[in-house]
DNA sequence: GTAATGAGGAGT
DNA sequence: CTCCTCATTACC
């Protein structure tokens, strides 16, 4: 696009407004000014094919390309600007690598209140107190909302609107007579909810924790990635929080903390909250409301909140101030946006650290092979060969609490001891143990629903999808068949379709029949499952979570959303119950997220005074990643993966994306990623000498769920050593595949370094 | 993306 | 000859 001409005046109440809109286009649009006032970067309505969409100032050129007579006027303008131009710079820069429309890019990086065309005026938040004590003759016999109005209020120092709101929903009307005669007082909040009284203690930092955080704060002033490397229990958390406090006794300073989801988000909001009670903290996740989201973030974005804590989309915040950003559980796949712009939030950090000059640190007990690579050499190791570490590597090898031991981990053969129902004799006979001595176990099974499949006896039928090339999970108590990609539900069928033998049997296990299964064997126990089934409300994953504190669970049987983060006392076995699916995965990455997430879940054994032991049924004990395992040698582990990756000339020893098409017919979908590879391919033939490194181009493939969505699918993958090289392909395949004939008949992306392929 | 546009087919 | 549907094109 042009850029803003010298001579354009800052502000214009007439002539030509640039925008940039939420449309598939990556170009910009001209419109009139009707003499409105207008800055650049200030959010305008205009009209767009017959609708009125929200757009992003960008210019205010002198002349326009088309003719003045097609321009149409800009019919609202706000005064607020939303970005910053940092942020600008980072969401242009993220267009480009992504391949993204920018218009799009800038759009979905706001809150979905900045979007819309009404006026986005976020409702004042008040909170209420009782100014003085109460007069004996205010409160009538029948006036019952009053009277728990006001013993609320007694009860508590102030009490949110939301609270009122539980004891009547006409406290509103009720309770306005007493702010007008001024027993009641509130006070506005703004987004900043107030902190809990700080009570926790400073605990004292063990000494690689302390050489962590003193390391870290020697080079604060400038760029520079730290992969904080801890296993479970180090105290990663504690030197986040020593480095925080460091940052923010700067006045005005603000951080942005990042955490994989929602699940881990209280957990850390409330240990941040009660040790860094005198910041404003706000946070950012998908579980806020729309004004919540809408107040977090402007409190950011004015400089007015200190602390950010948000999932990835945070990553895009405007922060005034920033001046370190941390990455938790860096390794998580979550970090890496799966529709629109495909960004990866922790590749976006570096990039943003980098332009703003400050710190990022990525934590992790299991990093990605990208951030251990990239932290290589320092740690003496040969694997990355020739390359130059560019991340520090700072490593705690000890968990904080000395008391706390490292759980026993064993794998049980399960070519030796067959598993009934799921569970092998030994794992029972640990069970079994663990109720004696009335402690908790948690089990580990990475499915939900009743069974993985149903099977017909007489003729080898499975339930497939209807939507999917997938097998759907059958879910007993609804009674239905699910299929876990689309979500398309389907009644569970009496007798075979195929061949009418009414004999259909569920065949392997899922946490529900997991469950059952135990309430059998162990009738006294109590048994609670979590899975996105059972775990529904926004609470509802808390409540359990206490639940197991409070020692009113023996047997927890769940998916990986057990996995992070909470710590159990009395909790002593961890008994994973199926692995093998991805051990021998197609999935180049699957080795290195099982290996992730099985350290993950065996942290959650013995993590009080107790040692914890973990159980892993598999067929292949004898396979490398439990070796690594159990001697929680995650670089070893790692330097192997990476031996592999810089054989195979994959992740992170060389750069991929993948063309992503689908289309219901699989023969458009087929010929237009054949023209693809075929133009690719001469395209580097013909543009060779400017190519610093000549890129692959594969021939398309099918993905494991071929069909997803009555969509039938297919992916071309490019790689290269060289990220420049793969950029330069990548901009001529997507210009091509913008104007190719069966563009409007096929869905196309591209995914940037994609995670699967 | 979606709204307007125009080409081709069946129906009155 | 009109109305409808579907694909194509333009969107400032």
């Amino acid at each position: 696009m042009c850029s803003a001409a010298l001579s354009s005046p800052a502000i214009s109440s007439t002539g030509i407004v640039r925008v940039v809109l939420d449309v598939p286009l990556d170009r910009q649009f001209d419109y009139l000014n009707p003499g409105l006032d207008i800055l650049v970067g200030n959010r305008v309505v205009v009209p767009f094919a017959g609708r009125q969409l929200i757009g992003i100032v960008m210019a205010l050129p002198a002349e326009s390309e088309v003719p003045v007579n097609k321009l149409k006027a800009v019919i609202q303008a706000f005064d607020d600007v939303p970005f910053d131009d940092a942020t600008l710079k980072l969401l242009r820069f993220c267009a480009d690598y992504y391949h993204y429309p920018f218009g799009q890019t800038l759009l979905s990086s706001l809150p979905l209140r900045l979007r819309q065309i009404k006026p986005a005026v976020s409702r004042k938040m008040w909170m209420y107190a009782l100014a003085h004590a109460v007069p004996e003759n205010l409160v009538g016999k029948r006036q019952l909302v009053l009277s728990r109005l006001i013993t609320l209020l007694q009860q508590h120092k102030e009490c949110s609107e939301t609270q009122l709101g539980d004891v009547s929903s006409g406290w509103r009307k009720t309770i306005q007579p007493l702010l007008e005669n001024g027993l009641v007082t509130r006070r506005e909040v703004v987004a900043i909810r107030p902190s809990l009284a700080a009570s926790d203690q400073e605990p004292t930092l063990n000494d690689e924790q302390a050489h962590a955080v003193k390391a870290i704060l020697n080079k604060i002033d400038r760029f520079e990635p730290w992969l904080l490397f801890g296993v479970t229990g180090s105290g990663k958390t504690e030197v986040y929080i020593r480095l925080l406090q460091a940052v923010l006794a700067e006045p005005k300073s603000q951080v942005l903390i990042m955490v994989p989801e929602i699940n881990l988000t209280p957990q850390l909001e409330g240990r941040f909250r009660s040790r860094l009670s005198q910041f404003s903290l706000v946070t950012l996740h998908s579980h806020l409301s729309e004004s919540e989201r809408l107040q977090h973030w402007h409190a950011a974005q004015s400089g007015e909140a200190r602390i950010v804590i948000g999932t990835r989309l945070s990553v895009f915040t405007p922060m005034p101030h920033l001046k370190m950003m941390i990455l938790d559980e860096e390794h998580d796949g979550s970090y890496k946006q799966q529709d629109g712009m495909r960004y990866h939030a922790r590749d976006v950090a570096l990039v943003r650290a980098k332009q703003c000059r400050i710190p990022v640190v990525l934590g992790s007990a299991t990093p990605s092979l990208e951030s251990w690579y990239n932290a290589l050499g320092q740690a003496g190791s040969v694997a990355a060969g020739q390359k130059k570490p560019t991340y520090r590597l700072l490593t705690l090898k000890n968990r904080a609490a000395a008391q706390a031991q490292l759980p026993r981990i064993f794998c049980v053969d399960t070519t030796h001891s067959p598993p009934e129902a799921g569970l092998t004799p030994q794992l029972k006979q640990a069970i079994t143990k663990r109720l004696e001595r009335g402690e908790q176990s948690l089990l580990f099974i990475n499915r939900r629903g009743y069974a993985p499949v149903l099977h017909c006896s007489a003729c080898q039928w499975l339930a497939d999808c209807r939507r999917c090339s997938a097998k759907v999970v059958l879910h007993l108590r609804q009674r239905l068949l699910r299929c876990h990609h689309c979500g398309d539900e389907q009644a569970v069928p009496l007798q075979c379709p195929s061949c009418g033998n009414a004999d259909l049997r569920p065949v392997g296990q899922a946490t529900q029949r997991v469950e059952e299964t135990l309430q059998q064997l162990f009738p006294q126990a109590r048994v609670a499952r979590v899975d996105r089934d059972t775990i529904q409300g926004k609470d509802a994953l808390t409540e359990l979570l206490s639940a197991v504190h409070a020692g009113k669970v023996d047997i927890l049987i769940g998916t990986q959303m057990l996995a992070k983060g909470h710590d159990f006392a009395n909790l002593t076995l961890v008994g994973v119950l199926d692995t093998d699916s991805a051990l021998y995965s197609p999935d180049y990455r699957a080795s290195e997220r099982l290996f992730a997430q099985l350290m993950q879940v065996a942290g959650r054994a013995g993590r009080g005074d107790k040692p914890g032991e973990v159980l892993i049924q598999t067929a292949f004990p004898q396979h490398p990643l439990f070796a690594a395992l159990q001697q929680q040698n995650y670089a070893e582990f790692a330097n192997t993966l990476l031996q592999e990756r810089i054989i195979l000339q994959f992740p992170p020893a060389a750069y991929i994306a993948v063309m992503k098409a689908e289309a219901a017919d699989y023969a458009l979908v087929e010929r237009f990623l054949n023209d693809l590879t075929q133009s690719a391919r001469e395209y580097v033939l013909q543009n060779a000498g400017t190519f610093p490194e000549k890129p692959m181009i594969y021939d398309p493939v099918r993905p494991g769920i071929a069909r997803l969505n009555r969509m039938e699918r297919g992916y071309v993958m490019l790689q290269c050593g060289q990220r420049g090289a793969l950029q330069q392909l990548l901009q001529a395949a997507v210009a091509w595949a913008r104007q190719h004939p069966l563009q409007a008949k096929i869905r196309w992306v591209v995914d940037v370094d994609a995670l699967e392929y």
